[in-house]
RNA sequence: GCACCCGUAGUGAAAUGGAUAUCAUACACGCCUUCGAAGCGUUUGUUGUAGGUUCGAGUCCUACCGGGUGCACCA
């Protein structure tokens, strides 16, 4: 509809004077006015010398000429705004189509099987699960979650933390003040580890040898000499990934990949690795490490190898990436949900894979998100001031078995996950209980409470015996009209949602929605056996399910039965 | 010091350069003897400052002010 109404508008502009138009069409905010409108009046006024008023009046009569049976009519309004109303009948097999489509309505195969690869989660090992892994967790998960469902090959992964220097730290703090009996038995072993790495960032401050001890042992661990060492840090890593696929298991939330950076950390990959920066001569040696110095000091250097020859963080990503291009081949994109506190990292690393030639500018993207932050300040690992997700997933659903237990997970993981998708994800969010698990208002709850409410009304009506369908007479009321109208958008969003990597579009539109079906709900009777329109009335609560739970679904939002 | 991000009702947020800046929350007042009140309705209140580009700026550009983050061996 979008192409034929464009290239009509194109016709009509041309005829009205415009030579070779340009047409942008958006839909008005306010849905009264219309269902799409173009500008394309008020840009060329000044090329053709006419009031815009006028000129709009030219191309709406051209346009009104020749319309399609989709269309109703196109009128002038406000300063020259063209708006386009679709006819009733088209409004009407939008809806029959998404009730034949079910759970496959707004699907696409848009991405026609391209493949992109979205890095989300990605805890680190012996760090505890808090609320900042969860907004990776979260926009990660509905970010591969749309693409997939627009026809995307989406590969998962979750890069774990699992080697680095902070290894080199624990372990040393495990051996210092650690009972490593004590951690394997303990219920939270990840807890006791996290005390372990805090502690170690205490004790370093006053010992200043400590840092170049934990070094050491990560050069050990990484040259793989020290069964011992190598023994602990395998079963740490055992030890957190059993706690994080509960934690994963009760966001519902899973991974194709799950490889860690240690997996690209061996000396043959970081060796690998630096002979191809060298053979670019990307590579300079400064203070005994290797870095990256780039052009016009457009960044500041970045590490490659550290002057005791072990790996950093760099050197993995580098190896990761190599890895992944070579597995999955062109036209691949890659998407790490990262915290924007690694912004100036991911444009150093991207810029080193343009100039190896690996990725064009757009194939790599960093979705950074803003950080979770205390009214006064920072939430710190090594400070130990953290807030544990174990702990808000609990919260919330003690806040939502008050209102209802039988609901109480889905509802409670739906309020977490909303808060969070609803916004952008660019701003910083200042952690406020009352705020992350609110359940009314623009809130997941609300969505799943309108999702849960029409489909008792359809019970209702099946209880009764009424049909379900478009077929017959279509009501008369504007609060139907606009839900059914504003339906016909979903797709349209959910494809500007994944190029724009904003899952808050969707989110915004999703509340819109469920607003647009409870204005409806409360001003008419919708199981009303005597009345003519009570089928149709069926038929869009039905389509408007099925659109609300795809909508929830690609959010990672269930629906519970009832709540 | 340099770089990046963010400044929108009391509070939290939304808005592909478009129309009267939207939504929630809080406050006040209404609506369940007809489909589920986690809902609906009514009322109050907003684009940090100063310039610029544009037919049109919360949005783009410049300067300033305020907050955040980052800048060599952490990730």
């Amino acid at each position: 509809m979008i192409e034929e109404i464009t290239h009509l508008l194109k016709k009509a502009s041309i005829k009205a004077g415009i030579i070779d138009p340009f047409i942008k069409l958006e839909h008005p905010e306010d849905i009264s006015h219309g269902d799409f409108s173009t500008n394309v009046a008020m840009v060329y006024t000044k090329v053709l010398k006419i009031a815009p008023k006028i000129l709009a009046e030219k191309i709406v009569e051209e346009f009104n000429k020749d319309l399609p049976s989709t269309l109703s009519n196109a009128t002038v309004a406000g300063p020259g705004f063209i708006n386009i109303y679709v006819h009733n009948s088209a409004v009407t097999k939008n809806t029959t189509s998404v009730i034949s489509l079910k759970e496959n309505y707004g699907r696409s195969d848009i991405g026609g099987g391209k493949k992109i690869i979205v890095e989300y989660s990605s805890p680190n090992i012996a760090k505890p699960f808090t609320i900042g892994h969860l907004r990776s967790t979260i926009i990660g998960d509905a970010i591969a979650n749309i693409y997939d469902f627009l026809g995307y090959k989406v590969i998962r992964d979750n890069h774990l933390g699992d080697w680095g220097t902070q290894f080199g730290k624990l372990l040393f703090a495990i051996d210092k003040w650690g009972d490593w009996d004590k951690i394997e038995k303990s219920d939270s072993p990840i807890k006791d580890l996290v005390a372990l790495y805090v502690k170690f960032h205490d004790e370093a401050l006053i010992d200043k040898s400590y840092e170049d001890q934990a070094r050491n042992l990560f050069k050990i661990l990484e040259s793989g000499e020290n069964s011992d060492i190598t023994e602990k840090w395998r079963k740490c890593i055992e030890l957190s990934k059993k706690e994080f696929s509960k934690i994963y298991d009760k966001l519902g939330v899973s991974f194709d990949t799950e490889f860690g950076e240690s997996m690209f950390a061996s000396p043959e990959k970081s060796n690998e690795i630096l002979e191809i920066l060298k053979s670019k001569n990307l590579l300079t040696t400064s203070e005994n490490a290797q870095v990256v110095i780039f052009e016009n000091e457009k960044y500041p250097p970045l590490i490659i190898q550290k002057s005791d020859g072990t790996t950093i963080y760099a050197t993995r990503d580098l190896a990761t990436d190599w890895y992944r291009k070579n597995t999955y081949g062109k036209d691949l994109m890659i998407v790490n949900e990262v915290g924007s506190e690694q912004t100036l990292y991911f444009r150093q690393l991207f810029e080193i894979e343009r100039l190896l030639g690996w990725f064009e500018i757009g194939e790599r993207i960093h979705v950074s998100h803003g950080l979770y932050r205390f009214k006064d300040g920072k939430m710190s690992t090594r400070k130990g001031n953290v807030i544990w997700l174990d702990d808000i997933i609990d919260e919330a659903e003690k806040r939502a078995v008050a209102l209802n237990p039988e609901s109480a997970n889905d509802v409670a993981i739906g309020a977490i996950k909303f808060n969070d998708l609803k916004r952008d994800c660019a701003h910083d969010i200042v952690f406020d209980w009352d705020e992350i698990m609110n359940m009314t208002g623009d809130s997941g709850p609300y969505l799943q409470y309108a999702c849960v409410r029409a489909e008792a009304v359809l019970d209702k009506a099946k209880e009764k015996g009424l049909k379900v369908d478009t077929s017959g007479t279509r009501p008369d009321i504007v609060s139907l009209d606009m839900l059914e109208r504003y339906m016909m958008h979903f797709e349209e969003k959910l494809v500007f949602s994944a190029n724009s990597f904003k899952p808050n579009i969707l989110a915004g539109y999703l509340i819109n929605l469920a607003s647009f079906f409870n204005v409806f709900y409360a001003q008419t009777v919708i199981v009303d056996e005597k009345e003519e329109g009570t089928a149709y009335k069926l038929a869009v609560t039905q389509a408007f399910i099925y659109t609300m739970r795809n909508g929830l679904n690609l959010l990672g939002i269930k629906v519970p039965k009832r709540m």
